[in-house]
DNA sequence: CAGCATCCGCTTTGATACTG
DNA sequence: CAGTATCAAAGCGGATGCTG
């Protein structure tokens, strides 16, 4: 990217990660952890092939990302976010908050890839830590995804699990708005979610606090 | 900005800050308030007029920014945050501090303007806000600023005060690494530090927490 | 002068095809 | 799988011109 030219900390920093794509680059691998290239192209819909190379060489050459040789029987490269780069998470959760308002427009012919719930639903808390720990199978989108509360956070991970909490299933928007709490159950099956379980642990989850100014 | 069409709360908020000069253009709307256009233009040093046009559109139509007529004296119009706008500015902050370590490289041809001291020493708290209040004369960049302490917190503003506690001038970013104890005296001088009043002052502000994650 | 709009050369992006 | 190559289209930067 063409630097800005100011000597200001938010236009170095959007020297740096400014560029189209270079912040969902971001985002896949906070979510993901390290990523192969076509994990990477799989989880950002509509990056052309040539340009995820582009970013990949300009998050390196940033101190963003690092390339790590992975031996067998992975035996390929892999992309990792360094620790620099991983210093991105407030900035990836700030415009998260602020693009959350706009995700009540419906999907539409959005894509959508499961392990993006990480974001809306990492900022759940458990408002009953010292109970047993929940575990959600959500299905939406690509893959089946296991949400679990895990001291007191909420975290989704990619998996099925044998006797879930309760199984959730329908069109992403619904899945999400319902486990935040913005759809009660009959709403949430008005707009096409199935639910199946104990009903009990869904309003365990509480948004976290919002961050601080 | 084309959309990059993916139902994530991320994605849709570049959908509508994510081009080029978007958020500077906020930055600079958090930072002075309302401004008329040619405010905008010498607080964005480098940007074509005709983009500066666009991205006001563009921000007005994403409910970011309203234009409104101001009455005589000004008789124009002005360019404002709305108030989805200004709850951009945790992501601004996020930058901003994410940004901060890449202004330890000197500023070489880097424009600079004063207003935006406001970002780095916003960040500052005042250890001891039961003292009498703090008022420091700094002269860097194009016009005098007041940087004082209101309630524990550190403002700066344009200005010129009769007897400050202290008045610095010098290079950007001496001022500043020197107003966030970074630099010693010394230290700051050896890198073109001006420096009158009182020393003690200074130590009263400390940085601010990190935002929490 | 403030507030744009137009034009033009250049760079970046996006889509597709191709290769080790 | 992990990219590179190619090319048309869109976006950007700079200059300049127009209007109240």
């Amino acid at each position: 990217m063409r630097s800005y030219g100011q000597y200001c900390a938010v236009a170095r920093a959007l020297d740096v990660v400014g560029d189209r794509w270079s912040l969902l680059v971001v985002r896949e691998l906070l979510m993901r952890g390290a990523c192969r290239y076509t994990d990477l192209r799989h989880g950002l819909p509509g990056i052309a092939t040539n340009l995820l190379a582009d970013r990949l060489r300009d998050l390196e050459g940033g101190g963003i990302v690092t390339r790590v040789d992975a031996p067998p029987p992975i035996a390929t490269t892999l992309y990792e976010l360094t620790p620099r780069g991983s210093e991105l998470a407030p900035v990836l959760d700030a415009l998260g908050i602020w693009g959350a308002e706009l995700m009540a427009q419906p999907q539409g012919t959005d894509e959508f890839r499961s392990h993006w719930l990480a974001f809306p639903l990492g900022r759940l808390t458990d408002s009953a830590p010292d109970l047993p720990p929940i575990t959600i199978q959500v299905r939406t989108g690509d893959q089946p995804m296991i949400v679990e509360t895990v001291d007191g956070r909420v975290r989704a991970r990619p998996g099925t699990v044998e006797h879930p909490d309760a199984a959730l299933a329908g069109p992403p928007g619904t899945v999400v708005a319902f486990l935040r709490g913005r759809l009660d159950l009959a709403g949430a099956k008005r707009r096409g979610l199935r639910f199946e379980g104990n009903k009990a642990v869904i309003t365990r989850l509480q948004p976290a606090r919002s961050l601080n100014r």
